[in-house]
DNA sequence: TTTATATTTCGATTATAGTCGAAGTATAGA
DNA sequence: TCTATACTTCGACTATAATCGAAATATAAA
């Protein structure tokens, strides 16, 4: 029976992986469905929900009901604050060999998130459209100009398809490693499939890394402006 | 194989309440024996030092040898500061019966705090040797005044025998639960060891809290014009 | 209505962290 | 030198948290 305030209960809350996982992932302050978090965080959806009632439990994040779905959200900004001040004093991920440190690296280099692409292949992508005026960034999402409007259409990208899914359209990602956002949503997961499509880049097994291949090379110069 | 920082290695530090309560224990800024923290946190010395050293080696403490003794510290002002956060965002004790109720009661009225008086009576016994000039704060410890000596000498503290101790001799301890501080060191010990000797006060069983007696609640009030 | 999808609940398994007793090392003090 | 104290290491035990398969529930889509 003690008196000062419980630390641990709060703590103990962040402190396994497949939750901080997912507290990391509603860092960019978007509402989250069960299984995306599920996925974002490599658990099956039982153990996230397991896991996400705790959290709602712990009065760290919310959760909305819409239909089938449950949109999970950080509970308010003290909560964000909070993993704002762990990520900046965590550790980068442990290496313990050769080959987790190659796996960084392929990491650092191009990846998926969730369903579109990061790593400072994500980055520089979204910051080649910025800088080409086919996209601008409002806030917390990315219009796309008349000028990108053409270029996606000319790129083989079905713009009126993708505005009608019933997901955000285009939105910014917010990215702890490369410290620098990139573009995510429909649009995102668009161009990550034509890129698959097209055999611009191919999945690196067993992680999330993908590869830049030579056509990709090509195609990333000629049309984004992108030495890799 | 993630690539964000991982968040989880330093919360699961944090998330053990043996852990916590020692951290806890450390926001006072002051060196702390591993015995002391054991009993602090009411564990056997064994499982202190096994807790010590993970805390040691993820760099939220430092530890410093002399003689038999290790000496351990908050490791710098970001570890200080993420705990303040926590203790400010953490809920009070949990309390899941009227018994537990009843002792949190007990608790906040008086207790010992590892081996000097702390609770409201801890509070208000300091702040009252303050306002009849006994003791003068000075940062981080209490200095006693020459109408002070005459006081405590007068009361039946052995001042003299009490500097001999080699411990700190009367410093500011810092009480997450009131918010406030009160004196700790050998001068705190002296004072509460000469309450329990004059009866003033009694344990009550099983909990830290302590009973203020009859004769305790004149002698408060005659020494230190404490109404109980 | 039927089928597919999102999520939860239940039950069982597994891994591991926290715990302490026993024994060892190091230092202080007599 | 001997004894007491502070702390650590080792080994074993235990409780519990994370996990997932199977099955249930709720909603959407066809």
């Amino acid at each position: 029976m003690s008196i000062n305030p419980n630390v641990a209960v709060v703590a103990s809350l962040l402190g396994e992986t497949s939750r901080s996982t997912m507290l990391t992932s509603l860092m960019d302050g978007r509402f989250h469905t069960a299984s995306e978090l599920a996925f974002m965080s490599e658990i099956t959806p039982q153990t996230a929900s397991f896991h996400l009632s705790k959290l709602v439990e712990g009065n760290l994040i919310n959760v909305e009901k819409h239909g089938r779905h449950r949109y999970y959200q950080l509970a308010n900004k003290e909560v964000a604050h909070l993993i704002e001040t762990f990520l900046s004093i965590s550790p980068p991920p442990e290496v313990r060999s050769l080959k987790q440190s190659n796996q960084v690296k392929l990491l650092q280099e191009a990846r998926t998130c969730y369903d579109h692409l990061a790593g400072k292949l994500g980055v520089t992508l979204t910051d080649s459209m910025l800088n080409s005026n086919y996209l601008e960034k409002e806030d917390r999402v990315f219009i796309v100009t008349p000028k990108g409007e053409q270029f996606f259409t000319d790129f083989g990208i079905d713009l009126t398809e993708l505005k009608k899914k019933r997901r955000s359209f285009s939105h910014v990602c917010l990215d702890w490693s490369e410290r620098h956002y990139h573009l995510g949503g429909a649009l995102g997961n668009g161009l990550l499939t034509h890129f698959f499509e097209m055999n611009w880049i191919v999945h690196i097994p067993s992680i999330r890394a993908v590869k830049v291949t030579d056509s990709g090379k090509e195609g990333f110069k000629q049309f984004f402006n992108i030495n890799i």
